[in-house]
DNA sequence: CGAGGATGTGTGAACGTGCACATACTGACA
DNA sequence: TGTCAGTATGTGCACGTTCACACATCCTCG
C-alpha cells in the first residue's frame, strides 16, 4: 500500500558510516555515548548533516525494548473532556515535561466501555513505556491492567484502592480554606453545591466544607449535583434557593458550577456579592468571566500534569516514585464574588 | 537502566507457534491474512490467548516501514491552546477517527521557536506516518518540512500558499450570513471587533462582514485586536464605543471576543440586546455563558478534526486527497444577544 | 620492559516481525 | 496421467539499530 516515501530512501547509520569512513559502531557511539576520537566524531557529525540522517525509532525501540513514549490517558466522556477546564492544562504540563525528557506523549481518550478494553489492550501491548492517567475510576479495567502489568504510571487525582504514585491538590484543605475565608466575611447561612461526589475530588471538597463549618454544618444546605458543569450549578442553585431562601453564601464545587449559581441567583433577583456571596473552585476561565469575577481556588493544572509526568519519568529511569502521592499547593484567589 | 518488565518476558510469535505446534509463518498469516486451515487457525487463536501474545509494535513498524501513528500538531502558544474553544473538539474528532482506523494519535504542541525546529526534526524522523496540523503559519518551518518531505498531512484551516489538503469552515460565508441576519433585525450602525487578522480565519470573517454590509460598510466601525480572547474583546469594545457611541450592533470575531464586548457594553451602561445587539462566532461554551446567550455561528470542531484525520488516512491508504480543501457547514445559531 | 588500565575502533549477533519464496498436497480437467 | 490452479505450510532474509565482544593502540607505573 504505502509506497516508500516519494523522495529517496531514508538514510541509515550505514550511509553515515560510509560517508564518514568509519564503522556503524562508531556512529552509534557518537549518538549514544562512548569513546570516540575528536576526529571521528567531527567527521561523523558532518556526515550526519550531509546525508540528512535521522535515527529510525522503530529499530531503536526494537532493540532497546522500549518505545520512548508515554501515554496520556483521559477517562472522560467526550462532552466532559471539552468542558473540563483543567484537562488542557494538565495535558500541556505533561507534554512539556515529557518533551523535555525526549519522550513523546500519546493521547488516548477513553469514552465508551468498548474503548476501555481497547485501551487496556493498548497498554499491555507495549506501545508505551508508561502512562499518565487522568480521572481514573475505581475498578476500572484500565487500572486493573496497569496494576497487573506493573506499568510505570502516575495518576492525576487519587483513585481509591490504588497504591501507585499520584499527584493531586489538597481538595479537602483548599475547600476548608476557602470556606473559612467565606465565613470570615460574616456570612452565616452558607450552602454548597457539591458535584461529582463519586470522585475523590468531589467528596473531598465537600468534606473540607464540612470541616470548616464544624458545628454550624447543615446537611440541608448541601445540594449534590452529578457534574462539575455550568448547567448543574444553575439547576442546583435553583433548588437550593427554594429550599433555603435565607442563604447568604454558596460554595460551588467548581467555577463552572459557581458561574451557574451566579446566573441562577441573578435570575432569582439576588445580588452577588451583596445578598449572596459565591465562591468557586479551579480558577479556570470561568472565574474571570462571571460578573463580578469569582473568588476561587487556583488549581495548578499545568503543575499537576508536569508532576505526574515527572513521576512516570522517575520510574522509567529506575527510580522509585513515592506511592503516597504528591500534593500541590492550591492557594485561594480572592476576587469580587464574595 | 530500564529493567525488562518486572514480570516475565513478553511473548512473541515464536511462543505462539510453539504452543500451537505450527511455524511462525502460519501465525503471521492468522494475524495478517492468508491461507490458513480452520484447524490451524483455531489452535493458534487459542495459543495466542494462552500465552497472552500481543504483537510487538516496534518490530512490526520496522519491517513495515511505517509507524501506525499520526501526529496532531498544534502551533499555538500554550496560553492560547488553553483558551481556544475549538482545539479540544478538533483533537477529539481527530482522535476518534484515527482510533477507528487503528492509528494512534501523537500530540505535539509547538510553542517557542525552539519547538518549531524540534517538531520539524520530529516530522522528518519518521516517527509518524502523517499529521493533522492545526493553525499553521505562513512559511512555518513546519509547513516547509512537510512540503519538502511530501508527508501525508491535512491542515485545519487554510495556511496561505500551501497546496495540500485542508478542511475548514466557510468563514467568509458564515460571517456574511450572521451579519446579514443581524442587519435584518433592523440594526443600522454595525461594528466589528476583528481578531487575528494575520490568519485566514480572522481576515475571512472580516471579509464576510464587509460583503454583507456592502455599501454601508464603514471602515471606522472595525476595531482590530490581536487575539480571539475575552480581554481583547473587552478592550476593543471600549475603544469602539468611544469612537462610535451611536453603534447599535457589534460582531465579535469569536465568542470570547463577543463575551468581552458584552461585558464592556454593560460596564458602559448599554443594554444587550436592547441598545446594542451582539453576535459572536464559534458556538463555544462562552456563548451559553453570557447573559443573554450569544447568537453565534456553530463551528463544528469535532467534525473538522475528524475530516482532517480522514484526509490523512485517505492519503495513507494510497488515495489522493483533494488539495482544494473541504468546507464544513457552519450554521448560524440564533439566541438572545441580538 | 612488561603488565595493565584507558582510549579508540570494527564485527557479529540479536531484537520480533512480515514477506517472498520454496515446497507439498489436493482436486479438476484435458 | 500429466498439468495447473488453489490451498496450506515452513524457511530464510531483511528492516535499522544497539550492545557485547574482540582487538588495537597508547600511556603509566613498577
Amino acid at each position: 500500500m504505502t509506497p516508500p516515501p516519494p523522495g529517496r530512501r531514508r538514510s541509515t547509520v550505514h550511509d553515515v558510516a560510509k560517508a564518514a569512513g568509519v564503522s556503524r559502531g562508531t556512529v552509534s557511539r557518537v549518538l549514544n555515548g562512548g569513546y570516540v576520537s575528536d576526529q571521528a566524531r567531527e567527521a561523523i557529525q558532518t556526515a550526519i548533516r550531509e546525508v540528512g540522517y535521522v535515527p529510525n525509532t522503530a529499530a531503536r525501540n526494537l532493540v532497546r525494548q522500549r518505545t520512548q513514549a508515554v501515554g496520556f490517558i483521559v477517562h472522560e466522556p467526550h462532552s466532559l473532556f471539552l468542558e473540563d477546564p483543567n484537562i488542557g492544562g494538565i495535558m500541556l504540563g505533561a507534554n512539556t515535561a515529557l518533551s523535555k525528557a525526549d519522550y513523546q506523549m500519546v493521547c488516548v481518550v477513553v469514552d465508551t466501555e468498548r474503548d476501555t478494553d481497547r485501551v487496556a489492550r493498548y497498554l499491555s501491548g507495549g506501545f508505551v513505556d508508561g502512562a499518565v492517567i487522568v480521572s481514573a475510576r475505581h475498578h476500572d479495567p484500565i487500572t486493573d491492567v496497569v496494576e497487573r502489568l506493573g506499568l510505570p504510571v502516575a495518576y492525576v487525582g487519587h483513585p481509591p484502592g490504588i497504591s501507585r504514585p499520584w499527584v493531586g491538590i489538597d481538595n479537602l484543605g483548599a475547600a476548608r480554606a476557602i470556606t473559612e475565608k467565606l465565613r470570615a466575611t460574616g456570612r452565616r447561612r452558607i450552602g454548597m453545591i457539591a458535584a461529582a461526589l463519586d470522585r475523590d475530588s468531589g467528596s473531598d471538597r465537600l468534606a473540607g466544607f464540612r470541616e470548616a463549618l464544624g458545628a454550624d454544618f447543615d446537611e440541608d444546605l448541601v445540594e449534590p449535583v452529578p457534574l462539575y458543569a455550568f448547567a448543574d450549578g444553575e439547576a442546583g442553585m435553583r433548588r437550593l434557593i427554594e429550599r433555603a431562601p435565607d442563604l447568604d453564601a454558596v460554595f460551588g464545587a467548581s467555577d463552572a458550577v459557581a458561574a451557574g449559581a451566579v446566573q441562577a441567583l441573578r435570575a432569582a433577583g439576588r445580588r452577588v456579592p451583596d445578598d449572596v456571596g459565591v465562591v468557586g473552585f479551579d480558577d479556570s476561565a470561568w472565574a474571570l468571566r462571571t460578573d463580578p469575577p469569582l473568588s476561587t481556588v487556583d488549581q495548578p493544572a499545568e503543575g499537576l500534569g508536569a508532576a505526574a509526568a515527572e513521576a512516570v519519568l522517575l520510574q522509567l529511569s529506575g527510580g522509585v516514585a513515592d506511592a503516597d502521592g504528591i500534593l500541590l499547593d492550591a492557594p485561594v484567589v480572592w476576587r469580587g464574588s464574595a
